[in-house]
DNA sequence: GCAAAAGTGTTATCACTACACCCATGG
DNA sequence: CCATGGGTGTAGTGATAACACTTTTGC
């Protein structure tokens, strides 16, 4: 029952751009698409959102009914609304991005959709504007991970040192010195160590770490300084 | 001609946060709503989405309707779709926030709308989650301006260090030491000194400075630490 | 016993903070 | 001549960056 009237009214879909962390690489999850136009090529998950769902709920929605989980860390990215970024009829996307423990992701959650992660510096051409959506949300996870502690989100609940490192380091893509960046994790106080170690990926084991969830969730809005050094970001 | 079938479609807004900074305060600019619902109420200016606009497009034709100023900066804040954020139908809105120079704003320019410039301290109650986009614009901007030279945008091509100060303190709400201040903002080499003072609001004088363009876009999405204390920010 | 990865400490440099006095001018 | 706001320098402190060797253990 429309009550402004003359005024034009769109389709509103949610996207999410999801992430994950295998332990050396950040990937992406992509789906390969159900519906025309341009149905089996790559794509974003998303959907058409509902009569009276919010954005938030209609992305949560379609992640945990992708991959089975819940709680999952969201966050608005931006909305997109180029008149034809929707060749069929002119469609809103309200994208999200989503940082997820891959172990957790499980695979024959749904197999309404063909899912697959890729590398992030492999990803196949997406549909529509979907490529744009994913350099927008490297860029703002890079930004936010300079600052707040989020990458967290995307380990297990214990993790080593050398792994947290190599997260760092990828989504920086950079190297840094493992002193240095021990130091510098350990001084924010947001870690606990645990007396097992991982011997997975070395003969001498790394030490486990867990979230200090109390510290986490007070730290999480300041602002810290977490890679060495500023200019390394354009 | 809808394409995809038994989809909800709906109304799609923008919204403008529009900043202007006089010299002494930060202020925002809001107008008395001229429709049903909330008629004659205060709210930010916005309006329905084109057929064939994009949200840009869309923001930069409202403030320019309003102010009459082309060119401004703006970002798209976020987008807000409670499904009962509007109780007449819902509608999808889409934020963006505008930094003007307020000398430059034209009083005359729309008699359609009741505009008018309240400190950002001292606004009304707005209708419908305004005043929750106004509580996030401003967290976004003193975010932003925390690593960005942003807040030139709301400065007048030639201004002052002690104008300058007092802008950083009024977004800060905090007093920085005048000297440090000035180190600080000369280190970043974005300003020019020029030959003559500003006379208006002192006996000695204050030099006026202008923005070094090509600095300025170079280092815009550079990380800087314009703040003193980090500490001060939540 | 050796290869491979984990863990740890020191020094130099740089950036930030705190702080106080002189300057120029209009009235 | 004095009140007002503008402009400048320095010393102490804390954070960051650069750098190399020892430890553990599976093979």
């Amino acid at each position: 029952m429309p009550k402004y009237y003359k005024q034009t009214r769109l389709l509103i879909a949610v996207d999410c751009i999801i992430f994950g962390f295998d332990g050396t690489e950040l990937k992406l999850l992509l789906v390969q698409r159900g519906l025309e136009p341009e149905k089996g090529k790559w794509s974003l998950i998303g959907s058409f959102i509902r009569e009276s769902e919010d954005f938030e709920n209609g992305a949560a929605r379609i992640l945990n009914e992708l991959t089975g989980l819940e709680g999952v860390y969201l966050e608005q990215l931006h909305a997109f609304g180029r008149p034809d970024r929707d060749p069929l009829e002119r469609t809103i996307s309200v994208a999200y991005f989503a940082l997820i423990d891959i172990n957790q992701y499980e695979r024959q959650i749904n197999t309404d959709f063909h899912a697959e992660w890729f590398p992030i510096q492999k990803t196949p051409k997406l549909i529509f504007d979907h490529d744009q959506m994913v350099v927008m949300a490297k860029e703002k996870l890079r930004y936010k991970a300079a600052f707040h502690p989020i990458l967290f989100e995307l380990l297990p609940e214990k993790f080593t040192l050398p792994q947290l490192q190599s997260l760092y380091e990828g989504i920086f893509d950079t190297a840094f010195d493992k002193r240095n960046f021990s130091r510098k994790i350990q001084s924010t106080k947001l870690l606990v160590k645990q007396k097992d170690k991982d011997k997975e990926s070395s003969k001498k084991g790394a030490y486990y770490y867990k979230l200090d969830k109390r510290r986490y969730a007070a730290k999480f809005h300041a602002f810290l300084n977490f890679i060495p050094n500023p200019d390394n970001l354009k």
